[in-house]
This record gives C-alpha cells, sequence and structure tokens, in this order.
DNA sequence: TTTATATTGATATTTTTATATCGTATGGAC
DNA sequence: GTCCATACGATATAAAAATATCAATATAAA
C-alpha cells in the first residue's frame, strides 16, 4: 500500500551523496577508467569508506575484489536512481537575478532538468528570452504550465511572493517545488518541496566559524 | 571542562532550523507579540513540538508554561547561537550571474553577513560596481583579502576554479568559505567549508519525485 | 481559593545514520 | 597451481537524532 513498487526510496543521506559520486564516476569515465574502488572514491570525497560501498550497493551495482565497480554501470545507476534518466521538464517563476543565474546554470541538462519557460509579474520583462527561455506573464502560468505537463515548478520569487505563486503551480499540476525563497510553503499531499535554503546553510557556515575556533577535534566533514 | 569553546557547538540540524524559528520569531515581534508557544511554532514550520522545545531549550531561553518563550529573548539567543550579532565581512569570487545574484541580496544583513569586495578575473569588470561592491582583479585578491582582514570567502566561480580560488582565499587568511560550485574543496584544518550545492538539493527533489507514488489515474495518457 | 488546562522540561524509547570488525572472493605474482 | 594482497559484502556496534511519555508549573477561570 505505502510502498510504490519501482524504485526504492533510499535513505536521504546516500540521495544527497550520490551527486558527487556520480561527478567523479564521470570524470574517471572520461578519463577512460573502467572500474573506480569505494576506497578511492572514498579518499577522493572524505568520506569513510565503508560508507562509500554501502552507499554504492544501495544503487543495484556489485563490485568485483580486487577490480572495484564499473563506472559505466555506477553511472547509469546513480543516474537511475536519482531520477535524472528522463528529464523533467521545469516552469521558473521570477525572473530576478537569481532566476537568471538559474536559467544560465548549464549544468542542468546533466542533472535530468530542463526549464522550458519562465514567468515574472514584471510587464517590462514579458516576451523576453533569457537564456533561450521566453518569459511569461504571471497570468499565462497556469494555462501554460497545463499545456505543457510540466512536472515541476522552480521558485525564485520574493518571500511575499512564494505562497501564492506555489498556489499556482500546485494548481497547474506540477508534482514536485524546488523552492529558493525562505519561506515554509503550504502544499496539498503528493506534491513534494524541496527548499534551497541560503539561510540554513549560512546558518551552518556562521555557528561553526563561531564556534570552531580552535583545532581541537578533526570535525566531521559532511559532504 | 569539556567545552573549552566560549559557544556551544549545537547539533548540526537545530543549527539549521534556528533561521526558520528566527524568521517566524522575528515576524512575531514586529506584530507586537511578545511570546509565543513550541507548540505554535511547530504549527507554523511543519515540525514535531517535541523537536522545536529542545531547539529553543537549546539556545539557552526558558519558557514559562501556559505562556511560552519571550520572542525578544529567544531573538536575542537565536541570532547569538548563529553568531549572527556581529556582522562578518566577506569576499566574493566570481561576479558572473550567481555571484551578481548574491551582491544583490538584501537578506544577508539581518543574516550577519555584509560583503565587503568582489573578484573577478574577467578585466571587463575591474573597477565595477554591482550592488554597491566593487569588483577588484584576481592578482589583487590576498593583499586587499588580507588587509581588510576579511573572514569568510564566497566562491561562485566555475568549477575549474573554485580550488585555486580557495587556495587564494585561505591564503589570504580568510576563516571559512562558504562554496557554491560543486566541487569538493581542499583546505587546511581550521578552515570551515560549507557547501551549497544545487546538485544535492535537486538530488533529493527528483528522487522524491521518482518514488512518491504518482496519483492513481491520468498517467499512462502519453502514448 | 480552588481547579482545570496549556505549556514547559526532563526522561525514555525508537529510528536513523555512521563506523568498526570480520569473513570471503578475485585476480595476479611466483 | 598455490599463495597473497586487495577490495567487496555482511554483520555488529556505536552515535546521533527524532519521537513518545509524563510529571511539574503557572495562569486563568470558576
Amino acid at each position: 500500500m505505502e510502498t510504490p513498487n519501482r524504485p526504492d526510496a533510499l535513505p536521504l543521506p546516500t540521495i544527497r551523496r550520490y551527486p558527487a559520486y556520480l561527478r567523479s564516476v564521470r570524470a574517471r569515465l572520461a578519463r577512460g577508467e573502467a572500474s573506480v574502488s569505494s576506497a578511492a572514491l572514498a579518499a577522493e570525497l572524505g568520506l569513510d569508506p565503508v560508507l562509500v560501498r554501502k552507499d554504492l550497493a544501495m544503487s543495484g551495482v556489485a563490485g568485483r575484489p580486487r577490480v572495484g565497480h564499473s563506472t559505466a554501470a555506477l553511472e547509469a545507476a546513480l543516474v537511475a536512481s536519482l531520477g535524472w534518466d528522463n528529464v523533467s521538464e521545469a516552469a521558473l517563476v521570477g525572473a530576478g537575478s537569481l532566476g537568471r543565474a538559474l536559467l544560465g546554470y548549464r549544468g542542468f541538462r546533466e542533472q535530468g532538468l530542463a526549464i522550458a519557460v519562465a514567468f515574472d509579474s514584471d510587464p517590462a520583462l514579458d516576451g523576453l528570452e533569457i537564456h533561450g527561455v521566453r518569459v511569461r506573464p504571471m497570468k499565462d502560468l497556469v494555462r501554460l504550465v497545463r499545456r505543457l505537463s510540466l512536472q515541476l515548478g522552480i521558485l525564485t520569487v520574493p518571500e511575499e511572493a512564494a505562497q501564492p505563486c506555489a498556489d499556482l503551480l500546485v494548481a497547474a499540476g506540477v508534482r514536485g517545488l524546488w523552492n529558493f525563497s525562505p519561506v515554509q510553503l503550504d502544499v496539498p499531499p503528493g506534491v513534494v518541496v524541496q527548499n534551497m535554503d541560503l539561510a540554513q546553510s549560512l546558518a551552518v557556515l556562521s555557528h561553526s566559524l563561531e564556534t570552531a575556533a580552535l583545532p581541537s577535534p578533526a570535525r566531521a566533514r559532511r559532504l
């Protein structure tokens, strides 16, 4: 009942480490290396080798003693686990400076993401094309997102606009929201929200700076 | 004693939640509310009330039965725990679209961060002022960062430039790096690195979308 | 004054995640 | 062919974090 049968839901920490593994594996593939050991990955990324082995095992790729894991197999398995094999198309809402930065980011292609259209409330931006993506007025959002069957909404709007825009995207049928604003979005069940919160990240950094005044213990390195 | 450092090192998950508490507390303060209950915060942020209570307790602010916690006291304690009471000055390296977006972000002031200067390898940007911050050439980095005693480096450069720029910043004496590139930085002990990784966040979102149960009807309509 | 109740704070339990340990398989050296 | 070093895989332990439970307390109402 609870579990959708196809892909297992992996532990979130594992999923968070997958992009780093994938990056390294792709680089090795490009260098012509046919296999990689968990120890090598662990050393490169500053992680515990056992942890890496367990993470890789969960991707379904078996390793061979004395050899390691096939880079090609790993690449495919990691991409599949991440859901980056079939590209999801997204609508970006808020073509301010952050929105434009995302529109110009080339890396999304390798990460199964394509931004199909952008929306902004500023009439001056209406019709503009930014990095190959057309900007549309907000009033067209629901209709366009629905017609294009977009799965994902990217929110790069000022905080006071975040919830209303989220509501529009949900009404238009997106199944996930990538939220760059610092507000806690309220969405119906079934819609996934992932927050990309600057404040959260900065908090960890500031607090670490404040507390780690002297280098007494080797603080555990979080990927 | 066990704790040589002045401020206690709080659990990272707690620290990550502090900005959300702080936001809510500040909003309540602005509305003139003198106190707030852990249950109210929990409901607003979608967290377990017990978790909120433990988090708030760790800030050192005591609550009163039937009343809650003083918003003023909470504000002060959270800000202090985060190290946001004394502003740290930062150097931003890489004045591309993402760098500019950060330079234009107003919220940093309330988060104890001020960007004092920016650097970019593009000579065309030399001397430019972006959102009130001057852009300098890379060759001036070490000298300027050292002279201004900047504590923090913000890396918004292409991935191949990340490690060299990090090395420069470390050589100039920064104690922390906020890394927006997807590479694992190698820094000497004592220097704190906090990664702000788009791929990591996107990974969680994609995987959640992949594993989340699809709405039962009308999904096989794309033949 | 008494009582009901909202709310805290402490303790205990469970769950999750990370680390340590040990056995096993494989490919190459001799 | 035998032995050895390497790397995996499984099991066990530990650490961290979230969740549950419950007693204590202070406020407001009766």
